[in-house]
RNA sequence: GCACUCGUAGCUCAGCUGGAUAGAGCACCCGCCUUCUAAGCGGGCGGUCUCAGGUUCGAAUCCUGACGGGUGUACCA
């Protein structure tokens, strides 16, 4: 339900009947329970326009105040209008949530194609802590905006290109083309190849020409190419399945896609007079004291940007997106302000398309330093998960008795989920250290206190065992809260998609979860003594909190299990 | 040098489309399992919201400056 639209809607016709002629601010949350549900303030900011006393024109307000959601307006201190929503309108609306299965969130009613770009691994190396973030918040975010009705397409856009690769394939090469057995430690090759490539200056020259020999096409090293790349991308999609994140190979557009695209976008760029040569490269200049954009080295060559200036074309003319979404760390945001601005001028991309980088914060060691993947010190996604399930495990066999294929889906639930929240839980612009402990906590706001909240309604609707019935009948302040906070999700939800911001649903499932469990150890559901109206409304309510907290975890990537 | 970003409780973080006594978790102290899962609930302790100005009826939130951390800054991705 689209709470904050119908309580704005409400206050706008109100000040057309009292004879406002101004645009009505939004209303906001209330801060505390006292306060009711929302608060208007915007009766204060008139006081001088309309040369009255913001009570009075508080009181005006509220006299043409009506709409069958507001229970009671009420003005305090200085001129807050404090709105208590209607349990009669609350309860028929999540009711309604509460059989549909989109739990009353509306489609969006003119879908626009969404292009988000996340992931992104270098296919020489394996994918480390690093490359968690850009992978579950491109995940989250691409959910969101589906499930809000959006064509999403999701884009793994794979490092797959460049000086590495002809390094790679010549050690392949070296060791036996049937070797490919030594490329299952993806890092170990690396650095054995690096090893090579630095001491042996006949073997670097080799790898310097089979790089060219890549990019013009020779097909003896695209087969051994492809051969890399194609057991590269297995470890990452191996990450991908533990993880539970949505990306497929169908998903990979990688930089050699755009490689044929390359001459024609600096062609264009150079046509327009939008890049210019210096110092015998091709640039994009934007002023004094700003670096170029490079789309073209001395030597000829290609770079980053140009491949960026590729797929933009790509996703804006033929994919035809309206919204184009980069999960990238945040220290690119010059290389996308640059490159956006340069795909604007030159006319690759539409006025009416977004372009949008949503930067994040660096993970770093304890140091404060970035991880590096070659400084030995970097922590492999893999690994990381598969210690978050043996912690999950060790902690599950502490807590009660499951046989062997519970505990293995359970650990791997709550493990990964645990990961994936603590990551998601926090604003994404927040550099953050990575310490493991952090990553594998079960206590306090964790996945887990969701999980477990999921778990303790479905095993009441278990016990219980019929399809609850009947009103919801509001019984106290507890529940009134928890109504309110249901109807909540879709206001969220919508805010969190549209500034890409997954932390806004775990806050939000946060403070559902926690109401949810002072109206568990307060309001008994099945105990004796418990009316029978006011058991199925808590039902009900129990129900729907459930059905929520699955949905919202879901968006986010969070599995829930039936039984903790 | 210039640019971007962050600076809130001992620690980790919410809150920042300006609003009423600034909120959580962890840690520490106390209480609650003979009835729906104690991975929980209740209570306590803990803050000059980095500092200084400004705008405003009202600033953690907006603006300017300083200080401190991080990052970027011409042919890597």
């Amino acid at each position: 339900m689209r709470l904050k639209e119908q309580l704005n809607r409400a206050i706008a016709d109100a000040y057309a009947k009292a004879g406002i002629e101004a645009t009505p601010i939004s209303v906001n949350e209330a801060g505390k329970p006292e306060f009711g549900d929302y608060q208007y303030n915007g009766a204060m900011a008139l006081a001088k326009q309309l040369k009255q006393a913001p009570r009075e024109i508080a009181e005006r307000i509220v006299a043409s105040l009506d709409s069958p959601l507001i229970a009671k307006a009420e003005i305090a201190g200085p001129g807050f209008i404090n709105l208590h929503l209607s349990d009669v309108a609350l309860s028929a609306a999540a009711q309604e949530a509460r059989s549909d299965e989109r739990l009353g969130v509306a489609l969006k009613h003119e879908p626009i194609v969404a292009v988000v770009d996340y992931s992104g691994p270098n296919m020489a190396k394996e994918m480390h802590v690093g490359h968690l973030r850009s992978t579950i918040i491109g995940d989250a975010l691409a959910n969101m905006l589906e499930f809000l009705g959006d064509e999403v397409i999701r884009q793994n856009h794979i490092g797959d290109w460049g000086t590495q690769f002809g390094m790679l394939i010549a050690y392949l090469e070296e060791l036996g083309e049937a070797q490919t057995d030594s490329l299952r430690d993806l890092e170990a090759f690396y650095r054995a190849a690096k090893q090579r490539f630095d001491e042996d200056s006949a073997f670097a020259d080799k790898a310097r020409e089979y790089v060219v020999k890549i990019q013009s096409g020779d097909a003896r090293c695209l087969a051994l190419w492809r051969r890399v790349i194609n057991i590269s991308l297995g470890h990452c999609e191996e990450v991908y399945e533990k993880l539970g994140v949505s990306l497929t190979r169908e998903d990979v557009r990688a930089e050699s896609f755009y490689n044929e695209h390359l001459p024609e976008i600096v062609q264009t760029l150079k046509t327009q007079g939008v890049a210019t040569e210096s110092e015998g490269a091709q640039c994009v200049f934007f002023g004094e004291d700003e670096a170029p954009l490079i789309v073209q080295k001395a030597d000829g060559g290609y770079l980053y940007a140009t491949t960026d200036l590729a797929a933009l074309w790509y996703r804006a003319n033929v994919l035809h997106a309206k919204r184009i979404s980069y999960v990238v760390d945040a220290r690119q945001s010059q290389h996308f302000k640059q490159v956006f601005a340069t795909a604007r001028k030159a006319g690759l991309v539409g006025e009416d398309v977004l372009l949008e980088h949503i930067a994040f914060g660096t993970m770093t060691d304890k140091n404060g330093k970035p991880f590096k993947t070659r400084e030995g010190g970097t922590v492999k996604l893999i690994d990381l998960l598969n210690e978050a399930i043996v912690r999950a495990k060790e902690a599950i066999k502490k807590s009660g008795e499951y046989d062997e294929a519970e505990i293995e889906t359970i650990a791997k639930t709550i493990g990964i989920g645990a990961v994936k929240y603590a990551d998601l839980s926090m604003r994404r612009d927040m550099n953050y250290v990575f310490d493991w402990e952090k990553m594998l906590s079960f206590e306090g706001n964790t996945a887990l206190y969701m999980q477990y909240a999921y778990a303790r309604i479905r095993s009441i609707l278990r016990k219980y065992g019929k399809a609850p019935e009947g009103e919801i009948i509001v019984t106290d302040a507890l529940e009134h809260r928890l109504l309110v906070q249901l109807l909540r999700f879709e206001d969220t939800l919508l805010e969190a998609a549209q500034k890409a911001m997954p932390s806004y649903i775990t806050s939000y499932l946060y403070e559902l979860a926690t109401l949810f469990m002072k109206f568990y150890e307060h309001n008994p559901i099945l105990k004796e003594g418990v009316d029978e109206k006011v058991r199925q409304s808590r039902l009900q309510l129990a129900d729907l909190s459930a059905k929520t907290i699955k949905l919202g975890l879901g968006l986010l990537g969070i599995e829930t299990v039936e039984r903790l």
